[in-house]
DNA sequence: ATCGATAATGAGAATCGTTATTATAATCCT
DNA sequence: AGGATTATAATAACGATTCTCATTATCGAT
């Protein structure tokens, strides 16, 4: 998905939800959709730059996930790292890097996501338990601290 | 698994790792074993009472992770809860509510869990990942909520 | 059981990610 | 443009966690 059509839906969200899509909102959801994983508020001011200071991206980040835009991975180290929520990225999973600290996207083959929503089904019967989403993800070294 | 048997698992391990399980370390694990999920410092800490202080039951913890006695869960606010490590308690899911928050343990039978490795380790291979653990997150409605 | 070496504790200060405050500025609507 | 509303930015405040270091508990050897 291209980060302009992101922009597009990203803005028709805000509007249905009288929220203005400002200049420092653009910067962040353009900064997410460039992204290869889920990034923090200071990741994230590194690479969009001072002239969006790190009070307004919290509140960027705090609005733009009241809204449904953006999904909060809480992580070590009280670090929340930030992502575009899955209606504007497509469903996907997370290699949790357990020395770095890093986490990468990685989306798998429909027959293989078929194989984990079936799991994620019978795992939930087990407990009477009503399955919306799931999240798999594998902890381990990713390639460069292997 | 009862509490004194994990008592005596985790004296051997940190005899292996020569730490000292001292009393306050001690009260730590009790409160984790006979606990039904993940729970936070202060929160065992209000368990615990206050013959172990806050600053002390945070170094424990710190150093009942290294020793692989306990796993920590990060969540929302900032707050990390902590849960025995799963060579002591069975490698299981979690079944978090969306509605009330809950976590629920859950294990699956044995043929479903070797499913989820295979996909864990195929996943993995697409990124040159290492998995060394993984945790398969249902996010839902608990049979109270539904 | 006691001693001595060493590791752990406890009280408080310090740190750091995040949130609240509030005066100023941008945006939207007519 | 003008007025109403919402967003920004600088800084203070907050809270969970970590650090410091003087004191104390633990463990192995005697
Ligand atoms: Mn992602
Ligand atoms: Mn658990
Ligand atoms: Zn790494
Ligand atoms: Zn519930």
């Amino acid at each position: 998905m291209t980060t302009s059509s992101v922009d597009r839906e990203v803005q028709k969200r805000l509007g249905e939800h009288a929220i203005r899509y400002t200049t420092g909102r653009r910067a962040v959801v353009a900064a997410l959709a460039g992204s290869d994983g889920p990034k923090s508020a200071s990741e994230l001011h590194g690479e969009i730059g001072s002239r969006v200071p790190l009070s307004s991206l919290y509140r960027s980040l705090t609005i733009l996930e009241e809204a449904g835009v953006v999904i909060p991975h809480y992580g070590a180290k009280g670090l929340t790292r930030y992502e575009l929520a899955e209606w504007l990225t497509g469903h996907h999973h997370h290699l949790v890097c357990l020395d770095c600290g890093a986490v990468e996207d990685v989306e798998i083959p429909g027959a293989q996501e078929t194989q984990v929503r079936d799991l994620v089904d019978s795992i939930s019967a087990i407990a009477s338990f009503t399955p919306i989403n799931h999240d798999l993800e594998v902890e381990g070294r990713c390639a460069r601290c292997a």
